[in-house]
RNA sequence: CUGGGUGUAGCUCAGUCCGGCCAGAGCGCCUGCUUCGGGAGCAGGAGAUCGCAGGUUCGAAUCCUGCCACCCAGACCA
């Protein structure tokens, strides 16, 4: 199609507006493509609505192609069937709740297990109906405690997700892989780069599951990759290889040093000159009051003195459901010595131990004492008894599970990313509370087996600026881009408009969208306009080259503003369309 | 939720400490002239309940109290 920028909404802006910090928040404003209305609430203006929508055309059509069918469930949602799954409670303030006229409990949907659950059950009886999969591309509602980078994390969203459902493990698992390898499809044709990585599943269901995580330097997540082999895993849930054993050093008698107020690792490596890699830094962490420990359980949780505990895992090797850091007060209770001092030895309560802490040979760690460290400690002599658990994040430089177990020596490389999708195997959570069973071939009946794939669709938008920008504006992929042609004509005199008419006409007869910014404006007003706007390809036609019958063409990741090409008149339409490779 | 910050024209900001010219600038917008290949020049013009409410004062954008909104860091993120 084509839009003449005379007749568009397309407010563009010379200044970076105050509220945005990251590059695809303020190219998305400055670019007219988005504007903000509250914390974490946009509109779309024209130009970023075409976005969104070739984002949504390029799912459907995998969506589709992978044999899912597209349903469509209410953003507004009766209480009754979070309350039914429990989820009513569980997602506390993040769910934006609403009464009814009559008092009713209603809620926006942050997401749509149970009302797709739900419209399974009523429906689905046999194992004849299935396996099923039904996906919805809808807005999304989440309360977040911090909305952040524009559309990038928002209390609005646009999602596309699907769910899946099987008679038994193996068919969730056919559905699984099969919509990883339509994320693949689509995650290449969006023209993104990312990485496919191991993720740590939350609280809620499933045993397997992968996110599909857009690099780009400003993303919210940490990742790491093995730079041998394809392993990739977020640090939450990246597996740490095991490192080769290091020389044997002779072990030093345990003794204690007198440390005068040097509680942090680094005061007291630099006052022993110790390095903080020989020290075994000792947290406390209080478990979830349960049955055994009405008041939460305090344990000491160790590791090398420069890595850091993971939250997550430790949670997970203690079998609860979260820990949280223990207050001051309790680390005095716990310990007998001020905050800064805990090691453990001596310790009363349970200890966990890294594998890269407790390999260490005359470590250094705290006394249980104020004011004092301990020296020459080892686990491996038996100094204190402790579980040794994979209680770490992986950093980079760590060696790749996969490659070590092989004997190989790849090693994790960190990166940042932007959670663009999250699939995984729910088994039979929902469905076994919601009672969404069927009757198997046996005459049994069974719940069914459940997946669950999201796509955060107006955060790829915001995803793509971030990986496709320079200095002067967007540089959208081609698939993704509002319109494929930018034409800017150079002043307003009737041939050179004529020409531009029957340029875009041959280009929209070959199916190209076209944007012909035909304003009086001066040539460098258009051009800063189309950098910003970034489609991928700008023909100019100016009084000068249309003398000569001519028009240039210039792509918009063609750093030197002299770089582009003449084409004649009557040529520039098929080598146009090859480019975009849309020719005859 | 904790800590910090900001609300003045469509946008970016100055003025607020230390109350008193008429509430300012640049960009954008409108009119005219000139200009026309990387955000032009000149001249004229429109545009503001200074976030909201209350208070102090002869007088409040400026001081006090309360509230609201937005941003940043963290916590949080099926």
């Amino acid at each position: 199609m084509l839009q003449r920028f005379t007749q568009a909404l397309i407010p563009t802006v010379k200044e970076t507006p105050a509220e945005a910090t990251n590059a695809s928040h303020i190219l998305l404003m400055r670019g007219g493509f988005v504007r903000q209305i509250g914390a974490g609430i946009y509109n779309f203006l024209p130009l970023g609505l075409r976005v969104l929508r070739k984002i949504e055309n390029v799912v459907r059509q995998e969506m589709d192609r992978a044999g899912a069918q597209e349903v469509l469930m209410p953003a507004l949602l009766p209480g009754e069937y979070f309350k039914e799954t429990g989820r009513w409670d569980l997602y506390g303030d993040v769910l934006f709740r609403i009464r009814d006229r009559k008092g009713g409990d209603y809620h926006l949907g942050p997401t749509h297990e149970e009302i797709i659950t739900d419209m399974v059950r009523r429906e689905v009886k046999s194992y004849r109906q299935l396996p099923l999969n039904l996906y919805q591309i809808q807005t999304k509602f989440r309360d977040e405690p911090r909305p952040r980078g524009g559309i990038m994390r928002g209390r609005e969203f646009t999602m596309k997700d699907a769910y899946s459902f099987d008679v038994d493990e193996a068919g969730a698992l056919k559905s699984y892989e099969n919509m990883r390898d339509a994320y693949r499809r689509i995650f290449d044709r969006l023209g993104l780069t990312y990485r496919i990585v191991q993720a740590d599943s939350g609280a809620i269901g499933g045993k397997t599951s992968a996110e599909f995580q857009v690099l780009a330097d400003s993303g919210e997540d940490a990742i790491v990759a093995c730079d041998a082999c394809d392993y990739a895993a977020n640090v939450e849930a990246a597996e740490i290889g095991q490192t080769p054993p290091g020389p044997e050093f002779p072990k030093e008698e345990t003794r204690e040093v007198h440390t005068p107020g040097k509680g942090a690792i680094a005061d007291v490596a630099k006052f022993l000159k110790v390095n903080a890699k020989r020290f075994l830094k000792s947290l406390l962490y209080v478990t979830p009051a349960s049955d055994a420990h009405p008041q939460g359980e305090v344990v000491m949780a160790c590791v090398r003195g420069d890595h850091e505990v993971n939250e997550i895992k430790l949670a997970n090797a203690l079998g609860v459901r979260e820990v949280h850091l223990a207050t001051e007060a309790d680390i005095e209770r716990a310990t007998g010595a001020n905050v800064g001092y805990a090691g453990p030895i001596g310790f009363a309560g349970r200890v966990l131990v890294d594998p890269g802490g407790a390999e260490l040979t005359n470590a250094v760690t705290g006394a249980n004492k104020t004011d004092y460290h301990l020296m020459g400690v080892n686990l491996s002599r038996g100094d204190y008894k402790a579980d040794v658990k994979d209680i770490r994040s992986a950093s980079e430089g760590d060696p790749c599970p996969r490659c070590a177990a092989r004997g190989e020596s790849g090693k994790f490389k960190a990166y940042k990313g932007i959670e663009g999708g999250h699939i995984f195997i729910l088994g039979t959570h929902y469905s076994s509370k919601m009672r969404a069973t069927f009757l198997a071939q046996d005459g049994s009946e069974k719940p069914i087996v459940m997946g669950c794939y999201g796509i955060g669709i107006s955060r790829l938008v915001a995803s793509a600026v971030e990986q496709h920008h320079d200095a002067d504006g967007i540089q959208w992929p081609q698939a993704i881009a509002p319109y494929h042609v930018h034409l800017c004509t150079l002043g307003t005199e009737p041939e050179v408009m004529q020409a531009a008419k029957g340029l875009c006409d041959a280009l929209v007869e070959r199916g190209i969208d076209v944007l012909w910014d035909d304003r009086d404006e001066r040539p460098g007003v258009k051009f800063k306009d189309a950098d910003l706007v970034g489609l991928p390809w700008r023909v100019t036609i100016g009084a000068k080259t249309l003398a000569r019958s001519e028009c240039e063409l210039k792509a918009r990741s063609n750093r030197d503003p002299k770089g582009h090409e003449l084409l004649t008149l009557a040529d520039a339409p098929e080598a146009i369309a090859v480019k975009l490779g849309m020719g005859r």
